[in-house]
This record gives structure tokens, sequence and C-alpha cells, in this order.
DNA sequence: ACAAGATATGTAATCGATTACACCAACTGG
DNA sequence: CCAGTTGGTGTAATCGATTACATATCTTGT
């Protein structure tokens, strides 16, 4: 191993004292001009390079912080994530992740992180966290260094980060309506999900403002997955007087709901019009090209990651601005189309 | 802030040394039983969680691994992760995450990921590193904290954990050869990649092999991506004489592919077969769903992290056997049919 | 010319866990 | 009965950066 130079060893070639260097190093305007050449050019005939673990344990900050997914193979992350990443990374941040399952399964508490200096701060993904869990944190000090992204859970005060889920769920039927549908159905994602929730309201509540008929198997709950939209498709097959729209909580769900479609026979949108929810990449390159609720799935997580920094950087400034709600948009393809009688 | 109680207090509440509580906690059997059960009681009651920084100062480790991604918002990585995630946390270790692009633009070079107690290894899924970088690495004692997953770096020396990328388009080939097609395009990834070259030269000599007449303009140029997929489509449109099958460097090219066909009302496997690369979940649920070569995604991400793992734990063992070379196996879906003359 | 402030730097304590080394008691075998 | 071993524990140095406080030098205004 090559002996990496610490803070002494500059110190020295520069002739000034290890206080100087630091100060150099994070502060350079306090520090005169001549020192600060000296300190730059003994940097870089030592090749220095910052020990994180030393200067962590001196501060008492890790400049990291932990992202908590339910599964990190679901796609739908990802492009948050980057969101994350890329504002985390110019603050100097680094970014951990780990699954919700993983830290159920390896007995750690959430707030560990927060405690051990592992992170300076969470960003939470997952709606559907164990209840014990939160509630140890809610009251913690810490808590104000805890965020939810996309979902969040309802009746806690922890700040958030969401879309416009009624929003959205509202301008998905009046969009159907606009097409001349009158019977719609609704695919849901898991049901005690907030997110699921939150939407199926705004579409119920929506269907009863425009007057429509809303038969209650017409809800069919699924769980945000191809495999469920395949399911729900069987269900609609079945029914004796069949939606001619579906508004889907999830494009996952949408395309597994017109993928199996296919397999009986039935085309979209010629035999019912589908949309769906996210605005996810194949959304666009799908068979048909698929409506949907585009979420702003950097914005996302850029926002949070910006809130997030502000707390941990300023945590005595009021954060009493809790809640961000980006905005959805209405993304039409070819999935939905003019029902014609 | 709750003040998070330190070694110190646990000594006290427990009377005895810090030396023996940070035993009875690292190494519980050098203690006797007693001291186990009074230590254990004092945690216990003091609420005692380790200070990370202070551990990874002292003994110079920092218990979690880099992973490097060209871009954190391509799905095709999330499996991966999730197995080098479960693995990582299995031991205790933290999963930090980056991206090459990110790493560029803030003028960090990779190695101080090494130097400065961030990481205690760094495994790069992307091939494309500059070789600018790469080159300051290939050398270093710490080079061998490094491994490359998926994609490598051809000439170098770094240990990688990849799949049968020559198998894979041989039997993407034969497979559509047993279909009785003998005009095969292939759409490639990026120019420069080391799986697309790989992929390539093999279906090349398996053309060859098969005693099958392929034109240059056959092999189109793409980048992995749907829309390169779209692009490649166009081209094949365009053709006089049109190969009856194409093999796809990876599933979202076929994805594009389809797709751009559909739009131009020709239909998959009707008009030609498709097959793809890597076997990604919306393989399944396309339509049609989409033959594929199927990588074992968690199993790479695994492996890969098992192997760094061993690295980091016994820098002094051999670790000559240097790449790991995954299987990949053929799943037959509908994108692929017999030719009918 | 001098008090008061500003500027630049050094000294040394500190963060909290790990571990080399020393020590002591209890045991073993000849 | 004693030298040598084993097992269990404590003492204190250590990892490397940060920073409160002290000190020294230089300005500035009256």
């Amino acid at each position: 191993m090559v002996k990496t130079s610490t803070l002494q060893e500059v110190a020295r070639i520069a002739n000034v004292s290890t206080a100087t260097v630091s100060r150099t190093l994070s502060n350079p305007d306090v520090v005169s001009e001549s020192t600060r050449r000296r300190v730059s050019e003994a940097v870089k005939v030592t090749g220095y390079r910052i020990n994180r673990a030393a200067r962590n344990l001196r501060t008492q900050r890790s400049y990291s912080v932990l992202v908590l997914l339910p599964d990190l193979a679901n796609p739908f992350f990802s492009t948050i994530l980057e969101g994350i990443s890329s504002h985390l990374s110019h603050e100097g941040y680094s970014l951990l992740i780990a699954s919700t399952k993983q830290i159920h399964e390896s007995g750690e508490r959430l707030i560990d992180y927060l405690d051990d200096v592992r992170a300076d701060g969470i960003i939470i993904l997952d709606g559907s966290l164990d209840p014990q869990v939160v509630e140890m944190l809610k009251d913690a000090p810490q808590a104000n260094r805890i965020l939810f992204a996309c979902e969040w859970i309802e009746g806690t005060k922890f700040p958030s980060v969401r879309c416009q889920n009624r929003n959205g769920a509202r301008t998905a039927v009046r969009h159907l309506y606009e097409l001349d549908h009158r019977k719609i159905a609704h695919v849901t994602g898991p049901k005690e999900n907030v997110l699921s929730i939150t939407r199926k309201e705004a579409f119920i509540k929506e269907m009863a403002q425009l007057n429509l008929v809303l038969k209650p198997e017409w809800i069919i709950t699924g769980d945000f997955s191809l495999a469920a939209g395949c399911l729900a498709a069987k269900t609609w097959i079945e029914f004796k007087e069949r939606p001619t729209a579906v508004f889907c909580a999830s494009d996952q769900l949408a395309i597994g709901f017109i993928s199996e479609l296919s397999r009986h026979n039935f085309k979209v949108p010629r035999d019912i019009s589908v949309i769906g929810f996210d605005d996810i990449d194949f959304a666009e390159q799908f068979i048909p090209p698929l409506t949907s609720i585009r979420q702003d799935r950097l914005m996302i997580g850029k926002t949070a990651s910006k809130m997030l920094m502000a707390r941990i950087i300023n945590p005595h400034d009021d954060h009493t601005n809790d809640t961000a709600i980006l905005p959805i948009s209405l993304v039409i393809r070819e999935s939905t189309a003019k029902y014609k009688t």
C-alpha cells in the first residue's frame, strides 16, 4: 500500500502548522495569499488526499445521505436516484443506498444510520415502512433529517416531496371523459399503499363529479406490477358489462393489462382505452405508445435532495414549508382514443 | 440532539475498561462469560451505537463499497445493484453509488475513493471509462480492490465478472438458423463498447460458421437504447433485400425496433423475427413477448460483490482466478418464429 | 504615540473506537 | 514447588483532521 500523505506532512513541507493547512483547504479566505500558495504547492507535491474518516469523526458528520428504496430492482426509482445523486455530488455529498427489505432483515433500526455517523440524512422512497420503525422516529430530534419522496406516511409530520396524485387521477378521468368514455374502470396499486389510496379516492371523486356510474367491481385491486396488470385484464375480460376505458395506477399495470389483452385478441385502443401513471421510459415505445400521467422523476429527486440538504446544513432554520408537491402532466399517446358506439 | 453514548460510558456502567467493551463487541469469544453479560446489559441500558467514523479512522477502512454506473437512470443496472446490495449488507458493508459522468464532472479521480477512506473497494459497471483514469489505476496497489462487472476494459488486468457474451451471440444466431432464417441482421450497441464489439465479432463468426451470407449493411450500429432500435428499424425498412431476422445487442434495441416497425404496419414475427439480449423484465410483457438471451443480473451482482469482498478481506491471498464468466440462456418467446417462404 | 481592533498563524485538545503491550491470576506438568 | 503457559483484563497510544484559544504582528484613528 502506498503511504498516503497526511495533513502533518503537508504542513511540514509548506513550513506551516496543520491548523493552517486545514484552514487553507476548507476556508482559503482566512489565510494570506502567500501561505495559500505555499500550501497548495505542498499539497501538489505530496499528493495529499483528505482522510474522510478523520474529518467525519471530528466534525460528527458523514457528508453522505442514505436513500431507502422498497426494492432496488424496481426501475421506477432509477431516474429519481439520478436526480438525487447529481445534486448530492454537486454538494460534495456521497450517496448511500439500501433497501427497506434489507434493513428489516438485518435487524437494523433506521435511526442507527443517523446515530452512528453513517448518514447525515435519509430520503425514504417507501411509504409502506414498518409503522413501528416510523413511530420511533417521529418525535426524535433526528426526525427533520428524514424526508419522504414519492410516497409518504399519512398522519406523520415528516417533510415530503410528492407529485399531484389527486390532480393526476382527475386529469386521467377527464381525458377519458373528453374522449366520450362513460364507463371507466380503475386498476389500483397495492391496497395499503398511500399512492394507491390517494389516486383511488380522487378517481372516485371525479367519477361522481362527472355523474358517471361506477360499479364497485370496476375498481380492481392490483399492486403496480406488470403481473397485476395481466390479472386485471383477465378480470376485465370476464365482465358482463365491460368498461370502455381504464385508468391504471401505474404504467407497469397498464402495460401488463394491454399485454394480456393482446394475448386474448383484444386490441387497444380499439376495444378499450388505457391510461397509465408515471410515464416511464418504456411508455413511449410500447405498442401502442401509452397515454400516461407524467411525473418528473428527475425533479422529484432533485427537490428531495435539495430540501434535505437545506435541513442538514441549517438545522435551526425554520423548515415549516414541509411538503413540496410537484406538478404532473398529461401525455397523450395512442392507447386512448375516442369512444365509438 | 440526543447525546449518543460512547464506549466510555458503556465501560463505566459495566465497570470494565473500554478495551474490554470493544473486545466484547467485536470478538466476544475472548472475554469471559460474566463480562460478556455485564457489557451486553450496559449496552442495552445506554442504547450504545458504535460511531463508525471513529472505527473507520482507527481501522483505516470504511466498510463500504462504491458502485460506479455509467448512467443511474438506466434500469438495466437495477437488478445488478440488488444483487450487490443484498450481499454487501449481509456482510455488514454499505453501498455507495455514483455515476461515472458525475465523477468526471466533479474532477475527482477514481483512486481518491480508495485513498480517502470513503470506499474499501470499487465495482465498475462501465467499460467506457476514460482511458486516462484507468491508466492511473492499473499498476497501483489499490488495483486489486477494483473490479469490473458486465463490462470490462480490454487489455487491462482488472478482475471482472461478465456473462458469456460470445456464447450469447452464437446462441442467438443458431436459434434463428434453426428457425430456417438465412438472412440475419445485427443491431449493435455503441461502437466502442466492449460488449458491442464482443457480441458483434461472435455474430460474424457464427454467421461464417453456418455459411450464411452477411452483407456489411446488415450490421447496423446502434447504442443499446430504445431510440437506436427505432432508427435501426427504419434502416431495415429501406433495405432492398430485407433480412428475415435480426439479432439485437440489447432488449431495449429490440423493443425500439419492433415498436418502430409496428408504426409502419410491419408485424413481428410475421415480417421479421427479432431476438434481444439481456432478458429485462419488460421483455416478457412486451407485445409480442420478446425472445432473448438471458443474463442473470442478480447473479452478476452477487458474484461481483463476493469477489471484491474476498479481495478486501484477504488482500494477500492469491486472487489469480481473475475473471468470472457467468452462463447465459436462451429464452424463447414469441418474437421469433419459423421462416416461411 | 498608543489603545483598540483586525489579521495571520501556532499550540494543543478533541472526536471515539481499536489494539499493542503489560499485567495478574490460575492452572499445568515435571 | 516452581517455571511456563493460558486466559482475562486494563493502560494508554493511535488513527488524522478540526478548531477553541492564545499569541504575534500590523493597522488605524485620535
